[in-house]
DNA sequence: AGCAAAGTTAAACAAACGTTTAATTTAAAC
DNA sequence: GTTTAAATTAAACGTTTGTTTAACTTTGCT
């Protein structure tokens, strides 16, 4: 599916507003003015509201995978969760708009058109930490008996919460600006999920 | 502030709505009928949808305190924080909805009224936290160097996730309905997440 | 140049929204 | 029993909502 400039700068329109707003506290006229379009003009290429919803995650898929299929490169278990993680962060970062707006209307619309494709993507993530997990296994140097499911909830959680919660974080932290706190994600944050992942997979008992 | 009965079922019946289908997406006559009252008589006690949110909120504040004084009495740090995130997510499970609505609104509305009281009770439970790593310190078991923001970011993290992507969560780990996925919750998720703090606060480097 | 399709617009549409009104019923006080 | 305040109702208020219309402009093709 390809767009051209006018309905991109309506999708990146909305995408501002649903992130900020929600899509319930989003008018199509609001998304009209935040594009510089004609409001007609969202019914016209879209559809409907809806639909412009729907077709916005489809435009969004691409960006919500995560590539870390060059893990097996790396060496060590212990490197490819380091490697993973900083993956994870870095993409969930660059995104942070798309996140924001899959969370919170992933947990509203009961039934989402795209929410098979955003699936599958999940249930690839979730293989590929159970192979991280397994390497280490054999390595001998993780235990056994850890679910991929917790880890991938508790990594997504974390970042997640720190997406949620900006305003009380960034002054709890004492960090000055957006910049800041997104540096902050990219570096203390990623290092605590590294941290946490490799001491939970390397835990006695 | 006290509330008669048709009061608390308005705010009863905002809670379930807002919970599932947000603030934005929930409108005034729904939550007359879903309360079995007349439209005007949300108005006539609370002012106005708005002033119903934060009335909501206000009336919920004690619900959302997590008791963790008694902490104090129990013997060794690692029990400490078993009964510390025991208090934690027995407290969030029995206040779902609760914590949804807060997790979807507290994102969208940049300056909520009640936040401030939120805010303070957050910081009260960053300070137990504070005191739990520094006991484990001062007993020789946990290393120095783990910041309670990040610690308590991931255990509201990881819960919040299982709030939010409970569709997802609930089919992958194979659970029937919404009560096993509450049981779920408190036992192996309880589990996994005491388990993550001790591993984390004990890790080597 | 002429034509058909696509793009664009302001205006209007009905429906839903939060809120208010005015009339009526219920409850409490003397 | 009468009076006064509180509770409750159906109806209407003016806006805003998502969407459609109909007229107009631009574009691309032969």
């Amino acid at each position: 599916m390809e767009f051209n400039e006018k309905q991109i700068d309506i999708l990146l329109a909305a995408e501002r507003l649903f992130a900020t707003k929600g899509f319930d506290g989003t008018s199509v006229r609001d998304i009209a003015q935040e594009a510089n379009v004609n409001v007609a003009m969202i019914n016209y290429y879209f559809g409907s509201k809806d639909k412009l919803l729907d077709t916005f995650f489809e435009w969004r898929v691409p960006d919500f995978m995560i590539n870390v299929d060059e893990l097996s490169l790396v060496g060590s278990a212990l490197d490819k969760v380091d490697v993973m993680v900083d993956r994870y962060v870095k993409s969930m970062n660059s995104h942070r708009k798309l996140y924001r707006v899959i969370a919170i209307e992933s947990t509203l619309k009961q039934r989402m058109l795209i929410s098979e494709a955003f699936k599958k993507l999940k249930i690839h993530n979730l293989e590929v930490i159970a192979s991280i997990i397994n390497s280490g296994i054999a390595e001998g140097v993780f235990k056994t008996g850890n679910d991929p499911i917790l880890i991938h909830s508790m990594m997504m959680g974390t970042f997640m919460n720190f997406q949620m919660n900006q305003v009380f974080l960034q002054e709890q932290l004492g960090i000055a600006d957006d910049d800041g706190y997104g540096q902050y994600i990219e570096t203390t944050l990623t290092e605590f999920i590294q941290k946490t992942i490799k001491a939970l997979l390397t835990y006695e008992k």
